[in-house]
DNA sequence: TGGACTAGCCTGTATATACAACTTCAGGAT
DNA sequence: ATCCTGAAGTTGTATATACAGGCTAGTCCA
């Protein structure tokens, strides 16, 4: 582990991935430019060179010809962690997204939940509570937990306005996801909530999100089936994104 | 689009990639060494090792210090597609899996499938059908087309012994996927072959995949709602994997 | 025959150098 | 006041060179 077993270029991307997930470097901020690195580690240019190439594939910097090399903007990393925002998904669509709040409590955490976020029993998280509508209709409820260490503002928070998913990006870069997928007929209170009829399954999407270092939320979405399915797009890694015009044509393929 | 205009490490990386995707090279075959790059391309080694390592990275190719670089063998490339293989996923599980060939026909293109694949109409497409089965209880069943052109011997293969995903990946690399997540209550004929209660939902995922450039197959996966849920896990580019010791603890969360 | 060793190839890393193209900004000319 | 120009800093690419370390095959020696 020691760093002078790795690599120059590796120990160089390690400072800087460090002080962006630390907080020291946010987005947009300025990294240093290869030559102040060429000083300040005692490396050569070309070093520097490769370790800020390689942390721009990896997505933690943007590097402009001229000007310099910034911080990425997390909240608008898409290829990362993919949408994962209601709110954008619908006014993609162009359709017109609203939200009720229903709850946004401080609570102890209990057995699962302090489980599933790597924390002692009783410790703060904010228990939220939301429903999502697309022009109208609900579409998603969203039953979510936050590390209160995380996002220590969360009570203040207007999540009729910011979603949660959007807010906890604006806090610090998501780094790791984990989620599972069911098809599940709702209980009552949520099929209520989702004005599904009887006997419709719901879409339901558990999803635990890592940032700097430990996780912070779990949320438990669910979804009328009828109204809602997942999309996937799967590329290797170093291709240019094909062209996405007809997914469209895919998901009409019900027969 | 001329050659010239891009960079020599990208005409290098183009090359290769080129006799990959049609072929020229398959898995295991071994890539020009740096110095025979050097020679035939003109280039300097470095920019030839900027090239085969770039390549590395993004999956296409692997290298071992003192024997060379060698093609990746796509049929264990699970970072690229997941693993989107059933009988594999069931093995890891540490189960016991078989299936039952319900239909291995050659049809003509109609409709849907042959816009789907990108064909005409009537074009030649196999038509399998199959039930999959994890330790004796059915947990999928797969309905897929696919190109005739692309997987000639299709009607020769016993996808009871290899399944037609892991076939599919041993004639050429999938390239690309998309897919489509549903909850959806199953129709008579898919509840009895999986053998589901009434009422109970269907995770139904339809995806369509990529090969040589064009999308080879499409395929409609019906899994019994309590018996199945997809997981997916998604990490920052250029991160080494966590551990994954706790996603079952997290599979367990229901509540 | 069998084992040790070495030459030759391979990748991995690091450096110094060079040139091109881009951005910004300050200073000078109009 | 405005425009132009050029200097300085930045990234992007390409090259030659160097050394370390892994792998293989063939040779030499016992």
């Amino acid at each position: 582990m020691s760093d002078s077993e790795k690599p120059r270029y590796q120990q160089v991307k390690d400072l800087i991935i460090m002080q962006i997930s630390s907080g020291e470097l946010g987005p947009h901020d300025r990294v240093p430019s290869e030559n102040e690195l060429v000083e300040r580690m005692q490396v050569s240019r070309m070093t520097a060179n490769r370790a800020l190439r390689e942390l721009t594939d990896e997505g933690y910097v943007e590097r402009i010809a001229g000007r310099g090399t910034f911080v990425s903007d997390f909240r608008s990393r898409s290829h990362m962690l993919e949408v994962h925002n209601i709110a954008d998904e619908i006014a993609q669509r162009g359709h017109r997204h609203t939200c009720d709040v229903l709850r946004n409590s401080l609570q102890h955490a209990r057995g699962e939940i302090a489980k599933a976020l790597h924390v002692e029993q009783g410790a703060d998280v904010f228990h939220l509570l939301l429903v999502h509508f697309e022009n109208g209709k609900p579409i998603q409820v969203e039953d979510r937990h936050v590390l209160a260490e995380f996002a220590p503002c969360c009570a203040e928070q207007d999540f009729g306005m910011v979603t949660p998913s959007a807010y906890l990006t604006s806090i610090a870069p998501l780094q790791e996801a984990e989620q599972i997928v069911r098809a599940q007929l709702p209980n009552a209170a949520v099929r209520t909530r989702l004005q599904m009829p009887e006997n419709e399954p719901c879409l339901v999407v558990m999803r635990r999100t890592w940032a700097r270092g430990r996780p912070v939320t779990f949320a438990r979405l669910h979804h009328p089936g009828s109204r809602y399915e997942l999309t996937g797009h799967y590329t290797p890694p170093g291709t240019t994104k094909s062209a996405s015009g007809d997914v469209v044509q895919l998901e009409n393929l019900q027969r």
